[in-house]
DNA sequence: ATGACGATTTACT
DNA sequence: GTAAATCGTCATA
């Protein structure tokens, strides 16, 4: 049973640490079944977040999920060699996601293996980076715009986890983002205190 | 048409 | 710690 829209709909901070704990999942062609508890996230806010790729509004065929509806994908391919994740939040035309940076890999590890290279020798360097846990669980732009509320081979689960207590949340600025100013030091990353799946950048 | 640049990862000194 | 890998995207012309 996939999260429903409303969950997606709310601020990009809001959905950015209620997605801590809840379940990633993706269904390969064969019927693999290969998931993960996010443990990492970001939080992108539109049109004003200069470290955003939709900053000072820019709209292009790239970014065109994240102008749309909350609870689809938004993947991108970045540095020629790698993909990120992210799930749209918000309302239309108001362009805001959360990035996934790190899973913690509960389902379909031999597949992750193989789809990792081979630098990948334990559990914790599966998907614990943002182009890691696309290749692990082979996300790519083919799946960007998809509907993760209704969609077969990407989609989320909720687990027992609710909402993490804040005093378990880690909270720092964003990774990768130097050039986007004062925007830069803006404290939009969240991850689970003590994880050994988060990124280690 | 062209050039600069990544919301990164990995390998190597 | 430093640097290479590698190419789609976007701004400029």
């Amino acid at each position: 049973m996939s999260i429903p829209r409303a969950f997606f709909r709310r601020s990009a901070v809001d959905l950015a640490t209620a997605l801590l704990g809840q379940r990633l999942v993706r269904v390969l062609d064969d019927g693999t079944r290969l998931a993960g508890l996010i443990v990492e996230t970001e939080a992108y806010l539109g049109v004003p977040d200069l470290a955003a790729h939709t900053a000072n509004g820019r709209r292009t065929a790239r970014n065109e999920s994240m102008w749309g509806e909350a609870g689809h994908a938004y993947v991108y391919f970045t540095y020629g060699m790698h993909h990120c994740m992210n799930i749209v939040a918000g309302a239309p035309g108001h362009p805001v996601a959360v990035l996934l940076r790190a899973l913690e890999p509960t389902e379909g590890l031999p597949a992750m293996y193989a789809h990792r290279s081979a630098a990948a020798r334990r559990d914790t360097d599966l998907c614990s980076g943002p182009g890691k846990l696309c290749q692990a669980l082979a996300i790519t732009r083919t799946l960007d715009g998809v509907d993760l509320t209704e969609d077969s081979r990407l989609f989320l689960e909720r687990t027992r986890h609710r909402r993490y207590a804040r005093a378990l949340i880690v909270t720092t600025t964003r990774v990768g983002v130097a050039y986007a100013g004062a925007w830069a030091d803006k404290p939009l990353r969240y991850y689970l205190k003590g994880n050994p799946h988060v990124s280690k950048p």
